[in-house]
DNA sequence: TTATGATGTGTAACGGGTTACACATAAGCG
DNA sequence: CGCTTATGTGTAACCCGTTACACATCATAA
């Protein structure tokens, strides 16, 4: 059978559809009577009203979307569990798009979206142009990176983290300790590599040779780091920008015959679950992914509903999980 | 400014909305010259129609969902790329639902879906009712799993997997042989069960004791693992249900000091990347897990547009991917 | 008793498209 | 030349809600 209207319902409670519209809402005066006759007829009819009719008169569709580059990558899965659960708390459908990191696609996602009417956007983008993103006229959430000065964003403490990833390291007696880095035009990669740099940067044996660059992928980091294991057998002690990279740092050390942790120590940064499966599990800078993207989620649902309109910038912190890869050096 | 609609280009080619429409849309006739200045207009002005307003009228949006139980379990991103990856390509928008394998759940993403004229879903369920999804109004594709004997479905051969898994171990030279198996309600878990089952019942060494639930969870598999290994320290071949336990198993093993794969042969099922990062990699059966997820939106999309009407079933194969995690025995 | 505000409800416009139908003109054909 | 069909375009209804506005009734305060 065809779904029933509110016209159906009027009819049924012999009411005005502006009536049956005011108890839907609960907007305006209804007599308790009327009320309880319509709240029957609704009932009767299993009425639920339409979305769609509803979007077109106020412009808004109740939707939101993320964009991540891609969803196989195993770092998005619970951030966009978070950014899900949070839309459907407060009603909102989650829309989930892939843009491979590609600006051509970004763009057309949010042509497309916006003519659906979408209410806002959670963004994880590096390569997008802050120019175009922060005209876009319907409320966005920069998560993870930041992509405008103007835009509200949700972010960890990259730098302090790094920072710590490499004292750590140290503090385990690592002489010799190497970087394995992201991409460079990616806002945290670049913050990572500095937090590096601050820690070992003016030590005597520092070059920069001690840095290859692995662009947040696991088959690159682990060549990056089968290159710097090779021309400095002399390292102790690696941080890697990521986890996905970490695990390819793992894995070139073992196709080296270079024993992790006895050997050489590994610290990443992420703490995704990927980490806990490998042999040995991986030692590194845990973020709080699933807050940091329901906050982002919130944030942008209460910049739609105006609870907020000005800019929020959030920055979480990350904490050391310590794990196998890493271990203290006999003196 | 205000986005423009079909009125502000009517009024700019001097012509009427319906024939505006009517360039839009291909349809009917329009004159060249007069399809030109609408054009032109379109243009000029940045036109975009307001789909939500479309499918008002249409009952349709162009949007599709893909159920899952939980996008955080590492075999569902690849599955969530592919629907998305196909709703792209052909105009729709992705509605990413995470079920938790809660039925009430499922039932009410329905129910808010179909108040957005939602066009479709993709679902992987073994919790929701096949009664209540078979009389769900709008064409429903079940994937990975069977809901109900009326509903289109895309699988693999799980039950000839499992044989093809558990005959591989034997011709390694295994001589016992356990299963993880998957939770006991879930169709390709009971189908990896019995293609375990086909090959060993008639051993003279089986017992049911070499069959412990892993419900297709990495500590509940780990821990099943453990209790197997523990009452039976004969057993050399392992079947795992899925990867997600049979890295469970593979830390069993560790924690037991069971060298995988000298002592103990472990292959699993699924194959998805995280089989790649563990030490040793996992063998398993791999599903073409892409082109399932692809092949289960294409069918819902031609159901939709009623190019294909009928129920389709479609069953892929799986294959053998050897890695480290199984060797030949001496005899 | 009357002015005033609160309560209750219907009418109709509106949001932005699509399309059935009517009408007009032009072209093709016997 | 008259009839039929193809071409071209506008009017208005429709999809299904929401809400401004008008109007009535009722209660309360002065």
């Amino acid at each position: 059978m065809m779904m029933a209207t509110i016209k159906d319902v009027a009819r049924l409670a012999e009411v005005s559809t502006a009536t049956v519209s005011r108890v839907l809402n609960g907007n305006g005066y209804v007599h308790q009577g009327t009320k309880e006759r319509v709240a029957k007829a609704i009932t009767q009819l299993n009425y639920r009203p339409n979305d769609v009719a509803r979007s077109l008169f106020k412009g808004r569709s109740k939707m939101i979307a993320l964009f991540v580059p891609d969803i196989m990558n195993p770092f998005f899965p619970e951030l966009a569990r978070a950014v899900e659960d949070m839309a459907k708390k407060r009603d909102y459908t989650f829309v989930l798009c892939n843009t491979d990191d590609d600006p051509a696609k970004e763009v057309n996602y949010v042509q497309e979206l916006k003519q659906k009417s979408l209410d806002g956007i959670v963004i994880v983008s590096s390569t997008i142009s802050g120019d175009f993103i922060k005209d876009v006229d319907i409320p966005v959430v920069a998560l993870d990176r930041i992509l405008h000065p103007s835009l509200s964003s949700v972010t960890v403490n990259n730098r302090q983290g790094a920072r710590e990833a490499t004292t750590y390291l140290q503090e385990l007696g690592c002489k010799r300790i190497a970087h394995v880095a992201g991409p460079n035009n990616v806002s945290n990669a670049e913050q990572r590599l500095n937090g590096y740099l601050d820690v070992v940067q003016e030590e005597d044996w520092f070059r920069y040779s001690f840095i290859e660059q692995g662009g947040y992928h696991f088959d690159e980091a682990k060549k990056a780091t089968e290159r710097l294991l090779t021309k400095h057998p002399e390292i102790d002690g690696l941080f890697v920008a990521n986890d996905l990279m970490g695990v390819g740092a793992l894995k070139a050390a073992q196709s080296l015959g270079i024993a992790v942790p006895d050997q050489l120590s590994i610290i990443a940064f992420d703490g995704i679950t990927l980490g806990e499966t490998t042999t040995p599990t991986l030692t590194t800078m845990a973020q709080p992914i699933y807050k940091a993207g329901a906050r982002a989620a919130e944030i942008l649902i209460e910049q739609i509903e105006q609870q907020n309109d000005q800019r929020q910038v959030e920055e979480f912190t990350v904490e050391i999980v310590e794990r196998e890869s890493t271990r203290r050096r006999d003196a």
